[in-house]
RNA sequence: CGGGAUGUAGCGCAGCUUGGUUAGCGCGCAGCGUUCGGGACGCUGAGGUCGAGGGUUCAAAUCCCUCCAUCCCGACCA
């Protein structure tokens, strides 16, 4: 297929300067990609066949369940976002511009506003649902900071599916038929993955799940029980508290003691490490009290036990409102002193929440609020009125399944994709009705189900790698085989090489062929570096004894062939194998 | 936007503290020769507005100011 001296390819010894990670710094080295701009990469031609790949799993396994392509504009009109209210929302990571007529627009960061609007033009009735369309398209998102390449970029490809139905039921079915959809896909790319529940952030809607690939440099990380398959975004996860959870020298309530609150002089002493140290109590013995304030100034004070940490997005849910952490300026005019907070006598606007892991404790110190003091001996469920008792806390080792109170697992891992049941949200803002069986109007219920396709390739090669370069699965990479002519400048073997060649593509095989008048070393690093899952190498053994070598990529085991023997076995090893 | 850093050949870097010939090194690239199954070696050579602009100075890659770009740590997300 592609002869190396003609094609546009080169390969770097060197890591590149800044390479904090495996991925982004072998998809530099093996020529995949160049970067542009920040967080702006061109996919040069070997990049691109794999990205062309990735592309064409994603729109088979799409179509298979009745979605249909279509391609809406990257470049999108300001109104419709002014519609959905996004347009003010949004902030700064939208990519704005103006045309020559001094009119808004935006660089697509998604396409719900785009595809709502059609839908309002074409669905009129329960008749016209439910459908599925979906695209793939380059996205715009202006990230604060691009990060790990294409990882993180500030143009990137996704693939996104919008849904649209008349009832909830068949949005459960579309739903569904995505999950498995988004299953299919990472197993024929032989991916190890979790889906996971997770939060469903700024697009809005009810219940979704993420995906995402195992990979130790992830930027996510997730809670999962080996035992049940129970499995959730780490920020979400239920978790029971666990036996060994240093719980062990806290006194459990019977209910039966009379507890007497003591104050103690602690100057100075404004932080959990050095409290536990000047009491002599371990950490879990002390009350944390966080505090933190809504979009209206409202003050929450958020008990959690000394050896935890707040989540705030379990806080948020718990509230119903988005917080953020008390500026010292509002601190000081409520009187709460901070390193000194505690639950008892705190001003009473402010609303007290406890993790539900304090309830049963007892004799715990906690802040006094007053400087330099701070109060021991206190049991949670008795001294203090605690407004609501919540989950406000992230899992940690030792800690059970909600489920099956099995011990959970941590992983970390890159969110590849993220599903979402919409509900209403945009078709209520910008007008898509139809008119149901029962002749009443009704906003389109819609989903909306994305998955990053370029992100795929970068995360691919983060979980697929050794010390010698990429690992490609068979499926993606952006050939089958590396034919090797060792020594090209005997005449004898350049022939053979050639005609090989030759009957190789005859074969429908996709082949690079490395006819470079260069060492032997150099090919086999090169092939190795850039993922080719298999070697096809004509030495000085072929033009005596008729036999060529063959090599794994995974593994590195080498066969010896004759010639119609090694193209049969090519030919049938995708058949039998991931990699 | 906050905090930290960097910008010198296609790539990776040294030189800057203490201003002073022709700005170096490794990789890569071109030519010649010897090599040739796991990134060979020798010789020769091409390649630089030292990020940009301004200032100080007899003299600036080096000191000062401004701007730009890039990268790292936090909030966002496929």
């Amino acid at each position: 297929m592609v002869k190396i001296s003609e094609y546009f390819f080169s390969t770097y010894k060197e890591e590149p300067g800044n390479s904090d990670i495996a991925g982004y710094s072998l998809s530099i080295r093996a020529g995949l990609i160049k970067k542009t701009a920040a967080g702006i990469y061109t996919f040069l031609p070997l990049g691109l066949r794999v990205l062309k790949k990735i592309e064409n799993i994603v729109r088979e396994e799409m179509n298979c369940t009745g979605a249909h392509e279509m391609l809406m504009p990257a470049v999108q009109p300001a109104d419709l976002w002014m519609q959905s209210g996004r347009w003010y929302q949004y902030g700064p990571e939208l990519f704005r511009l103006k045309d020559r007529n001094e009119r808004d627009f935006c660089l697509g960061p998604t396409h719900e506003e785009v595809i709502t609007d059609i839908a309002f033009h074409n669905i009129k009735s329960y008749k016209d649902m439910p459908i599925n369309l979906y695209q793939i398209q380059v996205k715009f998102r202006d990230e604060i900071r691009p990060r790990y390449g294409i990882l993180r970029a500030r143009e990137f490809i996704m693939k996104d599916a919008y849904s649209f139905s008349a009832n909830e039921d068949d949005l459960d079915l579309i739903y569904e038929k995505m999950f498995k959809c988004y299953c299919s896909i990472l197993e024929r790319l032989s991916l190890k993955y979790y889906a996971v529940e997770a939060d469903t952030g700024l697009i809005g809607g009810k219940y979704s799940h993420e995906f995402i690939i195992l990979a130790k440099n992830g930027e996510d990380e997730i809670a999962y029980c080996p035992q049940c398959g129970y499995s959730a975004n780490f920020e979400l996860a239920e978790f029971k508290h666990g036996k060994n959870n240093n719980d062990s020298n806290v006194k459990i309530s019977t209910g039966q003691e009379v507890a007497k609150i003591k104050e103690v002089h602690t100057p100075g002493v404004t932080d959990i490490e050095s409290l536990s140290a000047f009491l002599d109590i371990p950490v879990s013995q002390i009350i944390k009290t966080m505090l933190l304030k809504d979009g209206d100034n409202n003050v929450y004070a958020f008990l959690v036990g000394g050896e935890r940490e707040l989540n705030i997005t379990k806080a948020e849910k718990a509230t119903g409102k988005k917080l953020e952490l008390l500026s010292q300026e509002l601190a000081k005019s409520l009187n709460i002193k901070i390193g000194f907070a505690g639950p008892l006598n705190l001003t009473p606007e402010v609303k007290i929440f406890a993790d539900t892991g304090l309830e049963m404790k007892k004799g715990m110190a906690a802040g006094a609020n007053k400087t330099d003091y701070h109060i021991t001996n206190v049991d949670c469920s008795k001294d203090f009125k605690i407004d609501k008792w919540a989950d406000i806390i992230f899992p940690v080792e030792g800690d059970l399944c909600k489920r099956c109170s099995s011990e959970l697992k941590f992983e970390k891992g890159i969110e590849i994709g993220h599903i979402f049941k919409l509900g209403t949200k945009y078709s209520e803002k910008m007008g898509a009705m139809f008119l149901d069986r029962d002749g009443v109007l009704k906003p389109v219920i819609m989903g909306c189900y994305g998955i990053g396709v370029s992100r795929i390739l970068a995360a691919v090669i983060e979980q697929l790698n050794d010390e010698k370069g990429i690992i490609w699965p068979l499926n993606i990479a952006p050939f089958l085989v590396t034919l090797i002519a060792i020594n090209i400048e005997d005449e004898k073997i350049k022939l053979a090489a050639d005609s090989i060649y030759e009957n190789l593509i005859s074969e429908g095989i996709e082949v690079l062929y490395d006819e470079r008048n260069v060492r032997a070393g150099v090919k086999f690093k090169d092939s190795d570096l850039i993922g080719i899952p298999i070697k096809l190498i004509v030495g000085k053994n072929y033009p005596e004894k008729k036999t060529l070598e063959v090599e794994l990529r995974k593994d590195s085991t080498k066969m010896t062939f004759e010639l119609d023997k090694a193209i049969k076995y090519i030919k049938e090893y995708p058949g039998k194998n991931s990699f």
